[in-house]
DNA sequence: ATGTCCTTACCTTAAGGA
């Protein structure tokens, strides 16, 4: 089963370029983040035509998650639990059924910069109910697999400048500490598991020739339950679609598991 | 580099978010 994850930035903009990948890469399962959609506004038929179900929690203009699944998806749910008064867009799980259920989380965690201030509290507050949620999860001991934009550098060598990025959101202390506290309940950084080496960006921000100058970010993650983790045969980051049409600043990232 | 892209609304131009 691959699993993928992809921050497309606005689905209406990548209308083609994603179908394109699809194509290519020929993923069972995608985790998407910013659709930037409501709902009723995903062209959902456009991927139900290629064969994938679709499963969408969108709002206007910003946000937004989906997941597309050439297998059924089951036992759908919406949005992180742990504060009713969230209405931001962030979090969708399901239920596919290969060779063996794989529960998927598709996740797009809040930016949260200027850091410090109300959007960075907002960020580490979502950490804490993604760790919660992530325990309660756990107790199940089945496959699961909590995919998407993380928004955090975990390490130095997952940019081509961590210098640039003291202050920032994406690598404060404590963001890098609350990734590490959801790691150590158990879980496995799926590409790490297989390429330990630096210079492994999925996200090349679309300003000062970042991605000429291949002055990238990881920050697109699968982190897998220890179940997951058994079943892992391959991590790869599909680069070489930054550099395509009208591309996102982000790319996909993608796991095999023999399920 | 102060460098770009996406979305929306006060809509042909600016603002907010990333």
């Amino acid at each position: 089963m691959k699993i993928a994850t992809f921050n497309i930035n606005g689905i209406k903009a990548r209308i083609e370029a994603l179908p394109a990948w699809l194509e290519a890469a020929q993923p069972d399962v995608v985790c998407l983040q910013e659709i930037k959609s409501v709902d009723e506004g995903f062209p959902r038929e456009v991927f139900e035509a290629m064969g994938f179900n679709v499963e969408t929690h969108g709002q206007k203009s910003f946000n937004g998650v989906a997941i597309l699944s050439k297998l059924p998806l089951e036992d759908v749910t919406r949005g992180l639990a742990g504060d009713d008064t969230d209405e931001q867009a962030r979090w969708i799980e399901a239920t596919v059924v290969g060779k063996r259920a794989v529960r998927v989380c598709g996740l797009y965690l809040p930016n949260g910069n200027p850091a410090p201030g109300p959007k960075y509290d907002y960020k580490l507050a979502w950490m804490a109910r993604m760790q919660a949620r992530v325990a309660e999860l756990l107790r199940l001991e089945e496959p699961i697999v909590f995919c998407g934009d993380y928004n955090v550098i975990p390490q130095a060598e997952d940019a081509a400048k961590p210098e640039a990025w003291v202050g920032d959101a994406l690598y404060m202390p404590q963001s890098r500490a609350a990734f590490r506290q959801l790691v150590n309940l158990g879980l496995t950084d799926a590409f790490r598991a297989r390429n330990q080496a630096p210079g492994q960006y999925s996200f090349w921000d679309y300003q000062a020739g970042a991605w000429e100058r291949n002055n990238g970010i990881r920050i697109d993650h699968h982190l897998l339950s220890p179940q997951a983790a058994d079943l892992l045969q391959d991590a790869q980051i599909d680069k070489q679609v930054r550099a395509g049409e009208k591309p996102s600043d982000h790319v996909p990232v993608w796991i095999e598991l023999d399920a």
